[in-house]
RNA sequence: GGCCCCAUCGUUCAGCGGUUAGGACACCAGGUUUUCAUCCUGGGAACACGGGUUCGAUUCCCGUUGGGGUCACCA
């Protein structure tokens, strides 16, 4: 039996305020490629820029990890810690030959330290590209100091991944150039050279990469606006990558154990907010009843409505024809209050016609003679004054329906209206008929 | 522009020489004897183009076109 080395993967963001979508499906895939080969995944903070780095970006970054399920193995590596240790590889490679002094461009800054490429032809197998090649004359020296004596990108990074034994190299498509210098550096140093794995792109609905214009393309905002960090784990994990046969709405260890490198895809990817969407409503209506009714409690309550008695019934009609929780208030705030707003457009559209209100007017008469309100008698009662009076569902469910609700949609009218309870319902007709007849 | 990468329905993921080219989202129609949503049924919808290789190409090779990445003392 062969022993192998322990897969160990990283996510390496510069905390700049906030996470880019598509930086988070590159963690998503180091996470889970980690997992699904019982190995370790790691977080390296890249706040070697002091102005940007701020501990609020830190926060941000941390929690966006936490959201989405992304636990690491190890302590976080802050990148900024390490200057030194950069700075001394530096001079190892000076030594050994690897690197050298030049004030390039002759700027008169002072000289910085330019690593040497071994000028021969190089080439690479990428786990999810296939074979990279470059020729020696493509890629260029390049500069691993500054001349203001601070390490460049290339330097750090590589550095850091030997540090903390980084096995398989996981990240964006951007970097497939880079690979070729960092690749010569760890020869350079002496060090294993990891394994790379390229993500492609994810690009927005113009078909362009995401940039930072595109407000909708932080994962903070998806948080905000109410998705399930677990529905924004499995959409995005299907971005690129899928299970190979037909599942899509899958557990996070259904991924796991599906998850492989060598099955990525290498073109990019469209975010589809439809899809994702939809998805989010998988998530809602999985959820457990109680889950699902305490959702509801603190949108409600964040939006200063209290919920009164039967809520919880209410929040049962309302789970599986929600998506996002923001639907909640607006779908639900007339169960609570009696200064609900009326729908404009389906009062011009549904209430304000021939008939409306004499129907109503013996609706009100039907339900005064009702015992019991449960939803099934309502229903039946409904029914019958429909048939007996020879009328169109359509002409008497509506009006009925924003007349109490304000609304022109919404779950069934039965159990709504059994909800509301006979006094509350016969309350709001009449409020409905006084306010809008003549 | 040089170098590199990519190319299946509108979107996404399958397909890895022979398939009626499949699933999902979206869309359309019908149904679930009121709406919307859910759910069910059905439908339209794709192999960028041109050469090869082969008995046979969506699949392999080359080119064209289109898209993207990268060419910093940014990361």
């Amino acid at each position: 039996m062969v022993k192998t080395m322990m897969t160990r993967t990283r996510f390496a963001p510069s905390p700049t305020g906030h996470v880019h979508i598509g930086n988070m499906r590159a963690a998503i895939f180091n996470w889970l490629y980690a997992r699904h080969t019982g190995g370790q995944f790691l977080l390296r903070v890249e706040d070697t820029d002091r102005e940007r780095s701020t501990p609020e970006a830190i926060k941000t970054l941390l929690e966006a990890m936490e959201w989405l399920g992304l636990n690491v193995d190890e302590t976080p590596l802050y990148q900024s810690t390490r200057m030194e240790a950069h700075l001394a590889a530096a001079e190892k490679l000076l030594a050994s030959g690897h690197a050298y002094k030049e004030d390039k461009g002759g700027t008169g800054q002072g000289e910085c330290i330019i690593f040497k490429m071994p000028g021969t032809d190089m080439a690479f197998t990428d786990l999810v590209k296939g074979t990279l090649k470059k020729s020696a004359k493509d890629i260029a020296d390049f500069v691993i100091v500054r001349s203001n004596g601070t390490p460049v990108f290339h330097l750090a990074n590589v550095l850091d991944d030997i540090e903390q034994k980084i096995t398989h190299v996981i990240r964006g498509d951007d970097h497939v150039e880079n690979t070729f210098r960092h690749i010569a550096m760890y020869k350079a140093l002496g060090a294993p050279v990891p394994q790379f794995a390229h993500l492609p792109m994810i690009i927005n609905a113009q078909g362009k990469p995401y940039s930072k214009r595109d407000g909708d393309a932080f994962v903070g905002d998806f948080q905000e606006k109410g998705f399930f960090g677990d529905a924004l784990f499995n959409y995005l994990a299907l971005l690129g990558w899928s299970p190979g046969d037909d599942r899509e709405v899958m557990t996070r260890q259904e991924m796991i154990d599906a998850f492989d490198l060598v099955t990525v895809r290498s073109s990019p990817a469209q975010m589809d907010l439809r899809k994702l969407l939809w998805m989010n409503g998988e998530y809602v209506r999985a959820i457990k009843p109680e889950d699902f009714a305490a959702l509801c409690r603190s949108e409600l309550s964040a939006a200063g409505v209290t919920p009164g008695d039967h809520a919880d019934a209410v929040f049962a009609l309302m789970q599986e024809r929600t998506k996002l929780p923001s639907e909640i208030v607006p779908a639900t705030a007339f169960f609570f209050t009696e200064e609900f707003e009326y729908d404009q457009k389906a009062v011009e559209k549904k209430l304000l016609k021939e008939g409306s209100f004499q129907c109503l007017e013996k609706i009100i008469g039907i339900f005064q003679t009702l015992e019991n309100f449960d939803a099934e008698t309502v229903n039946t009662a409904l029914h019958n004054f429909v048939e007996q009076g020879g009328l169109k569902f359509g002409d008497v469910m509506p009006p009925l329906r924003i007349a109490v609700s304000g609304q022109q949609s919404g779950p069934d009218l039965a159990p709504v209206l059994a909800i509301l309870g006979k006094e509350k319902s016969i309350a709001r007709i009449r409020k409905t008929i006084e306010r809008f007849k003549g």
